[in-house]
DNA sequence: TCAGTTCCCGTAGAAACCCATTGATTACCA
DNA sequence: TGGTAATCAATGGGTTTCTACGGGAACTGA
């Protein structure tokens, strides 16, 4: 994995749909497009998903090509392979910035997410995900609450500790 | 495998029978057709299958010749092979678009799947379906139903951890 | 002859492209 | 070291191009 997405800000959506990405954002996605040169705009993967999904998020070359490959190792037909299939196959918008660094919204997915007059970036690592800002403040008043539950001088650090016991999957020979 | 299809989207059928082909989907049959160059109509082949298949695949020329040369490895006169002969070499339909990117389904096919005045594009990666939009809801809402067995707050991703985990295939010297 | 094709042409709306403005930040320079 | 120029990010708007779609006329093959 190449470099990473991180940070979050709002941006104006116009009356086209078009949304300025943080510059930040475009630096990796620029960098995670092996077809980038300079003075082209790099490709991304809006992935909007099924009924429940009311975000949108964006995948660099190199995530998107990560995403096929695993697809690509479940039994052809099998239940979880089609719903993934589906997923990102299907319920996704392959697209590129414009000249500027925007993205263009279509009415259908900014119809989905509950998209407005701004939207919200959040960096996710290999991924960037797009909300409503007020959908996204429930989703986090959520995640806040569920810190909380951990109990007063409970460090998140703590989490990280628990993902090193995972057992770390042997990469297929990268 | 060159580029992939993305994405769904309805359109109307017309009375002849014409059906506009997603843009960006004629973009990849075109970069999959070998004899395609600027100006001319890519070629498809649409295979509708046996009686419990509701849906048409439409292949590129590059996912039909793939699928030939699996056949051909199989031995000739066997019954796998024979039904597959019979699949993809019978039951299905060799055609191009029209220089306005538009696909011509006969009435036969029409009927065969239940398509009237709107047809569903999905997207299937190296290839992409055809369906009745109402039929399709109904496959959709099966594998809906399949993500949802998995409880309130599952997440798909876990589906491609498992993808991880599963050994990956040596790939036939590619 | 007559249904099903194929070819040609026409059009509204959407999407892509090009250009312009503002404000903030950085580079430069005497 | 204060001032000015250059740069870039975020945004807005107009214009052209393309897509999706419809209809008529010619064609074709049993």
């Amino acid at each position: 994995m190449a470099q990473r997405f991180r940070g979050e800000s709002v941006h104006k959506v116009d009356s086209k749909g078009r949304v300025s990405i943080p510059a930040l954002f475009r630096r990796v996605l620029e960098a995670s497009d092996p077809d980038w040169t300079d003075g082209l705009s790099p490709n991304v993967v809006i992935v909007y998903g099924g009924k429940s999904q009311n975000y949108l998020e964006a995948y660099t070359q190199e995530a998107i090509k990560e995403v096929d490959e695993k697809i690509a190792r479940l039994s052809r037909g099998s239940k979880p392979r089609r719903a993934l299939e589906h997923l990102f196959n299907a319920q996704s918008l392959p697209t590129q910035t414009d000249d500027t660094g925007r993205l263009v919204l279509p009415a259908k997915l900014r119809e989905k997410v509950g998209i407005k007059g701004d939207a919200k970036f959040v960096a996710m690592g290999d991924t960037f995900q797009i909300w409503a800002p007020d959908a996204f403040e429930a989703r986090n008043a959520d995640i806040e609450e569920w810190l909380d539950e951990h109990g007063e001088d409970f460090d998140p650090l703590e989490l990280l500790e628990m993902a090193a016991d995972t057992v770390p999957v042997p990469s297929a020979a990268e």
